[in-house]
DNA sequence: TCCGGATCGCTTGTATACAAGATATGAATC
DNA sequence: GATTCATATCTTGTATACAAGCGATCCGGA
């Protein structure tokens, strides 16, 4: 899913590495980017480095004001509990047309990241599983078999990835996800597509204790926040 | 819902100035973005050209190869077919919010748009309809009270602007789009929201005879893109 | 002591210079 | 005559230099 090789382009590496520090914290949301302690830490010049915050800041990921520099986005709990809401329809949609439209080598991958997922709980190992349930809700998109579809998934799926691995660590999180993962599968497979698609958009959206989980989780990251603010 | 005012940045200006241009047609789909040439037309450096294209890049309006330059993207006719049904996903959703949540200023202002389109289709003139139809979808954009949503949708339905607008000159298309928007305000004003999305959905949606009048329109672009390709 | 304003420094935004890869052109050979 | 390889030119990608705003600090006054 992700590009291979060099792009032959540093500002995309850059994208990709800054991105990728972002979303497992080490920029945490209201973090200032710097573009030229940025330019030092990567030992490149300025140019890619802005480069790299424009593409960040066109996906949502860094805010940049005029003359003011970029920081690391600092989502609202208004504006979490939007994008979980469209995240959540984008998956009933996928899960609707996968549904539908999944072949036998999709159904054999789907299956295999489900069990993949099976001994990540198992094990309790929550980051793992973390990372298993990715790839198990990119085999849904795919089977989508909208590429477009897919990739706008994957992208806010990415988006919130902080806050979705936060909320992993809540107690028994794992446990009650893994067994949605269950019904989920039976439902593709059967060729359920509307059920398929209510039950994965309950899986994603944020509502009653979860609610409550995702804002403590965003008081945590907030803290976190101000070790490294100026 | 635009920004207002100048920037103090170039290249955002530049950035919608060319997106202006490609979604009207004067840089048609494949035509060679030459950052000298837009940095010769627009009378700045490279630089800002460059962090435009980056800009537009993200979009998915232009596509860059490294080292190649980059293009206005053309989209594939199942690649458009793919984006016209995420839309139809992303406009039933704001239906169905829309219908739950909206305020008693939002169902004037709907109003209005929808009588505005009343009269660019008694004047048979498909240019208003077309600028008017966008004031009405983005208004159910906004009823929904998901800001997230609201963009999102916003952002998709400028991508599939031109494909849209020759749509609309298909003959009868305006006439059985407003009653459509009838049916849409009327179930949107009555709070039955499942009806509703299930109404935009088809309203907005790729499929029989429209299908072919898509392939039509994409038969056009392409014919006028040869006008202008090297 | 607190508030206001001006100046200084630092950061961003833009232009230009340089490096490196890609395409095009031309010649030589089959 | 066609094909292939080498060279040349042009374009992109990166670095550096310069310009212009914003913020911080310092000084003066109330």
């Amino acid at each position: 899913m992700a590009e291979a090789a060099q792009p032959s382009r540093r500002s995309e590496q850059l994208g990709e590495e800054i991105e990728e520090r972002i979303v497992t914290g080490r920029y945490p949301p209201g973090f200032r980017l710097d573009e030229q302690d940025l330019a030092a830490e990567f030992g490149v010049s300025r140019t890619p480095i802005r480069e790299a915050l424009i593409y960040l800041a066109s996906s949502g990921l860094v805010e940049t004001r005029p003359r003011r520099g970029a920081i690391v986005a600092e989502l609202s709990p208004t504006r979490l509990c939007e994008m979980f809401e469209v995240m959540a329809e984008l998956e009933a949609m996928c899960g609707r047309l996968a549904a539908r439209r999944i072949t036998q080598e999709e159904q054999a991958a789907l299956l295999e990241a489900h069990r993949a997922c099976e001994s990540a709980r198992d094990a309790d190992d929550p980051d793992t599983y973390y990372r298993l349930n990715e790839v198990f809700h990119q085999q849904i998109y795919q089977a989508s078999h909208n590429s477009f579809l897919a990739e706008q998934a994957d992208l806010l799926h990415r988006r919130l990835r902080p806050y979705r691995r936060l909320q992993l660590r809540v107690r028994n999180r794992m446990k009650t996800s893994y067994s949605e993962h269950q019904h989920i599968v039976d439902l593709i497979l059967a060729g359920e597509s509307d059920q398929a698609a209510t039950t994965l958009r309950s899986h994603v959206v944020v509502q009653g204790e979860r609610f409550a989980d995702l804002i403590s989780s965003l008081a945590e990251l907030q803290s976190r926040l101000g070790t490294h603010a100026a």
